[in-house]
RNA sequence: GGGUCGAUAGCUCAGUCGGUUAGAGCAGCGGAUUUUUAAUCCGUUGGUCCUGGGUUCGAGUCCCAGUCGACCCA
């Protein structure tokens, strides 16, 4: 990685700028175009005034090629748009009347009655006819398809409710008619017309007007494939909108989820907090941070890995129920589940343990769903969340489980046919490159035995468990790598619905305090918490916890991992005084709740990658 | 950080065993077409085969190094 950064500009050549549609290489293109747009006027120039002498070489130079096939695309477009102005048509008009605009969803609302078909939206002409009433309407969208027929032409209008199409007639339009020429894909535009049936019951306006009010000076990917290549989707998101609908329904039920979050929390009294993106010390979460700096006070400042210490302030300063959605900055590796900013939700309510919280979060899972699945219904994507219903591998409908986590861990050695020995020589179990092969002998021999006693048992990642709790400084620490490789990769085929077909979210419960430096310990045995994560077909998207503020506890688990940040150790918190200070002047019993948004949207939505729900994710710069 | 796979026209993709001038569909351009919906038909433009090096009489194809990406693991 370092490495990399330091070579990179004198070993990447001036390629790379091939083949990828970047951002700064479209710029050159452009600019390209202008200079041969020059070139060849000026050689056609002297081609008049030379004459004879040069004939034969300037039909080389007229003849040659095009500078590529994109610049011609471009080159086509611009041509258009100076036949535009020639007509005195502006084509990046800015005055638009939108007073009598339609939205394509309202347009279709109205003539709901004349539907025949609502699947396929084949609609009855008379019906059409008579609900339409000779009335003209006026919709604004992008053209995103067009079939030409010599003395017609049909369009395809895209706005942001839906796509209707646009059927143009030489006899209705007149000299219009001849304008649409110029008209390309892509191009924004406004459109007057009647409301009509085609001969195969599409519902269409009949065009008396079609304005372009923006010119789209680059084509649309092709038009039934879309745009397949990861790397081009997500270097060029606004392309990837355009011409992969799922794409852009899915930014969109981000949008949805996150105010169904906001939704319930508001229902619940909660009030809606902001807290600093930036700051001193590092803290709420065992990460690596990002570094900045504040040049006027010349101080080192971190990016937020999490807002807890702040809405855990708020508390103490008397708001009992405080939220945030929010920004959180980790600067760690980059995978389908890991971008380095993403969205975290907490919330935080006075006299509420971790138990309660575990109803809340069935509640707020339950009430976000309903809620999506409405609201994209009612945006006409009933299809779509209808798919990702079925899809899903996990179910909300049923209770949560629940389970201890010593408790998962001895349940799953079971379902793999192993005894608690395991549990018991977990930290003779622990291997590192250090030491010499021979000192592992006996874990080698058996784990080779446990290897054998069950399918499931070999499936285990016994090398990178062992690896894992040789870095284990405790047995709370153990306990804890034990789950994360003997429950956690078996948790969604382990925790299943009534018949069997998905699996159901589970709540791992009772963590060692030893890896949750902010969570209180259990009355019945302190070596543990109150802590829950909730795991979704098997994946991590809540932890919570009932909250430590007992300040001369909070100051031993900061000493220790200052302690562990001093062994090198770069995913620990910093000693924060100011929040011990905090703690001293009284904070309420309370439990806090910690949500990946992101990883919530990317579960509803039945996406792979987080880079899906992101609508810009994190990408490595292409020169 | 490791492993596997990939990169060919603006987009989506073929390209056989290393062998003639690298092909198709879409988009574009020209033409025909007044009810199509991936419209159709005729014609046509468009290529740094990711980059660099190597092997070879000959490389999109084989080898090495690199860049970027995807997936899996850490």
């Amino acid at each position: 990685m370092e490495s990399l950064r330091g070579t990179a500009p004198s070993l990447s050549s001036p390629r790379r700028r091939r083949g990828r549609l970047l951002g700064v290489r479209r710029l050159r293109v452009n600019e390209r175009v202008r200079v041969s747009l020059r070139d060849r006027e000026l050689r056609l120039r002297s081609l008049a005034t030379l004459q004879a002498p040069l004939r034969a070489p300037s039909i080389g130079v007229l003849r040659r090629p095009m500078e590529s096939g994109e610049e011609a695309l471009l080159l086509a477009r611009r041509q258009k748009l100076e036949s535009m102005r020639e007509r005195g048509k502006n084509p990046f008009a800015n005055a638009v009347d939108t007073s009598d605009r339609k939205l394509v969803a309202e347009l279709r609302a109205g003539f709901a009655p004349a539907l025949l078909d609502a699947a396929e939206l084949r609609y009855d002409a008379e019906r059409v006819t008579t609900l339409a009433g000779g009335r003209s309407f006026h919709v604004f969208g992008r053209l995103v398809a067009r079939r030409g027929f010599g003395k017609a032409s049909f369009f395809r209008l895209r706005d942001r409710s839906g796509e209707l199409q646009l059927f143009a007639k030489q006899d209705v339009m007149g000299t219009a008619f001849a304008a649409l020429e110029d008209v390309d894909l892509a191009d924004h535009v406004e459109a007057r017309g009647r409301a009509m049936v085609t001969k195969t019951g599409e519902l269409s306006l009949e065009l008396s007007e079609l304005r372009v009010l923006s010119k789209a000076m680059r084509p649309l990917p092709d038009k039934w494939h879309g745009m397949t290549d990861a790397d081009l989707r997500y270097r060029h998101r606004y392309v990837d909108f355009v011409a992969t609908p799922e794409a852009a329904a899915v930014i969109r039920a981000r949008g949805v989820i996150v105010q169904g979050l906001r939704d319930f929390l508001d229902g619940e009294g909660f009030l809606e907090v902001e807290t600093p993106t930036l700051g001193t010390l590092v803290g709420g979460a065992t990460a690596r941070p990002f570094t900045t700096h504040h040049n006027a006070l010349d101080l080192p400042l971190f990016l937020r890995v999490a807002p807890e210490l702040y809405l855990k302030r708020l508390l103490v300063g008397g708001f009992e129920r405080v939220y945030e959605i929010g920004r959180c900055y980790r600067n760690e590796g980059i995978s389908t589940r890991h971008n380095p900013e993403f969205t975290l939700l907490e919330f935080y309510q006075a006299y509420a343990t971790y138990d309660t919280l575990m109803h809340t979060t069935e509640a707020l899972f339950r009430y976000v769903d309903e809620f999506l699945t409405t609201t994209l219904e009612e945006l006409g994507f009933g299809t779509l969340v209808k798919r990702w219903h079925a899809e899903r591998p996990f179910t909300l409908a049923e209770p949560f489980a629940r389970v201890p986590m010593r408790t998962s861990v001895e349940r799953s050695l079971e379902r793999a046919s192993l005894g608690s020995e395991v549990l018991d020589r977990l930290e003779a179990l622990a291997f590192d490159n250090k030491t010499k092969a021979a000192a592992h002998a006996d874990a080698d021999g058996w784990v080779a035995i446990w290897r054998t006693r069950s399918e499931r048992a070999n499936r285990v990642d016994w090398p990178n468990l062992r690896r894992a709790l040789a870095a284990c400084g405790s047995a709370g620490e153990r306990l804890f790598v034990a789950y994360e490789y003997l429950v956690e990769p078996f948790l969604a085929e382990d925790y299943r619905n009534a018949d069997g077909t998905k699996s159901v979210p589970v709540f791992i419960i009772d963590y060692p305090f030893e890896v949750s430096p902010l969570a209180r310990k259990k009355d019945a045995d302190p070596t543990l918490v109150d802590r829950f994560e909730l795991f979704v077909d098997g994946r991590e998207l809540c932890n919570a916890f009932s909250e430590l503020n007992d300040p001369a506890d909070q100051e031993a688990r900061f000493r220790h991992q200052v302690e562990l940040k001093n062994k090198g150790n770069a995913e620990t918190m910093d000693y924060d005084a100011d929040y011990i200070l905090a703690l001293e002047h009284g904070m309420p019993p309370a439990a806090g709740f910690g949500l990946g948004v992101d990883r919530l949207a990317m579960a509803l939505t039945c996406q792979p990658s987080i880079r899906d729900v992101i609508a810009f994710p994190l990408m490595r710069p292409e020169e």
